[in-house]
DNA sequence: CGTGTAGTTGATCGCCATCAATGCATGTGG
DNA sequence: CCACATGCATTGATGGCGATCAACTACACG
């Protein structure tokens, strides 16, 4: 009891943490989970902000509680692409290389649960299902990287943007947390601006912006607002998207 | 002594190995080698053969010994991309998911050290250090993705075969074995065909043949037969590529 | 020889980048 | 409150890069 009050004296501990049964630590049940807790730092980053910068050395080991981070790789003459999405439950940091390749910047308010990687690994090591854990994470995480370069490769700018949007609402949807109410089930926050949409799909903003006004004219998606659209004829969106994609097969199934 | 005609007899094995200590297999020191050694099996594809089939389930977990494997990712509609280059010291088949995302084939004749991937994750339980250089891998697996993504989706074409030949440069001479002769080792041998080149760059086959006979007549590269190209100038070749590439700083170092 | 496979080169076309103008919010200082 | 600036998104006009289609060469093989 006076442990309970001395947590929430730290703010959010990993009983109350949103992702506690989703990211890394899951692996480890509770009578073990103080190892993570007594070394772990909670640290908020606002919308903007950048964690990590390209090719300098960090000890930063963070799950992602809240928020959306992006990895950003930039070429030497300034040409950027963004190499991933995170979000909750996520990983950011290497615990094999001190130097990111990437940089990682906030696209929304962002917490984090820190380690020094150090540390992590100290416990990592006592805890071989934490390692099993993981690396079924960076197995899951090469093969999404092996379909965005299919997409980046393959697809024309319709089908880039079609795919991405299918790919928001299987996140939201999949996302571990509570679904929002059945009415609403089908708007998608697409988060991201133009900008960064564009950098991650390898395209340019009017390119998005321009097929993202085609699907609204075809009647396959309306806009909201600028930042969130519903699907009005997914079946269509799917078909654009170059995917047989069944993770939801009966949209109003719940 | 026995033990080694035994050995013999069966083929190659853990000591012969070419890859013994470059492989995951390298996390187990001699005296526990045999644990993998006894579940391993040895098998030959030619050249063409393929591995593993997109969305078909498979046991198969393997190190591969020589050769080099392409993964595909191929769209409903037949267009397809390689998301991967496989050679020696590399793994093919997941732990994780039964289904591999990709087909596997072979590029050259390619041997393999083979395992059920049941048998091998009962090995991997019992050594955390196999977890932990698994894991290694798949981090560094997943950095080059990320990079081939910014190829993939902010390079132009001349860019791209630029930097698939400074790849392929580094590949060889990074590679673990025997440097060749000093005054051929500016020569590449591209294994690939056109079409493959094509399918990794997300460009298509005349686009690739094109860009090497303008690399060719800019005096960048010679072409010493259709797969054997000679780098004769690799600053303009680095500068092409938008990579600063310092893996060999001093090309006749050794 | 003929046939098949791989590679090169040329001509044309379409998609997407680029450049440019406008709309539309939000914020700021006079 | 207005004038102005700033950031973000949309829309249009234009051009270039690379895909596509097609012809041709080279080479291996039966």
């Amino acid at each position: 009891m006076a442990e309970l009050v001395h947590e929430m004296h730290l703010g959010l501990r990993c009983a109350q943490c949103p992702v506690r049964h989703h990211a890394v630590c899951s692996a480890l049940d509770t009578p073990h989970i103080h190892e993570l807790t007594d070394i772990m730092t909670h640290r908020h980053f606002s919308a903007g902000e950048e964690i990590l910068h390209q090719d300098e050395t960090s000890q930063l080991f963070a799950i992602i509680v809240k928020g959306i981070v992006k990895l950003t790789h930039m070429l030497p003459d300034g040409r950027e692409q963004i190499v991933g999405l995170l979000s909750g439950s996520d990983i950011l940091g290497d615990l094999e290389s001190a130097v990111s390749h990437n940089s990682a910047e906030c696209v929304t308010d962002v917490e984090l649960c820190c380690f020094r990687r150090k540390q992590f690994e100290a416990v990592l090591d006592k805890h071989p299902e934490l390692a099993h854990h993981l690396l079924k994470k960076a197995s899951a995480d090469l093969d999404e990287a092996h379909d965005w370069m299919t997409v980046l490769g393959r697809l024309g700018a319709a089908e880039k943007v079609a795919r991405f949007i299918l790919w928001l609402y299987r996140e939201e949807h999949a996302g571990c947390v509570h679904r929002p109410p059945a009415q609403s089930r089908q708007i998608i926050h697409l988060q991201l601006k133009r900008e960064e949409i564009a950098g991650f799909l390898g395209i340019t903003i009017e390119t998005v912006s321009r097929n993202l006004t085609r699907l609204k004219t075809d009647g396959i998606i309306e806009m909201v607002d600028t930042k969130s659209i519903r699907i009005t004829d997914i079946d269509r969106l799917r078909d654009l998207a170059m995917t047989y994609d069944d993770s939801e097969p009966h949209p109003d199934f719940m």
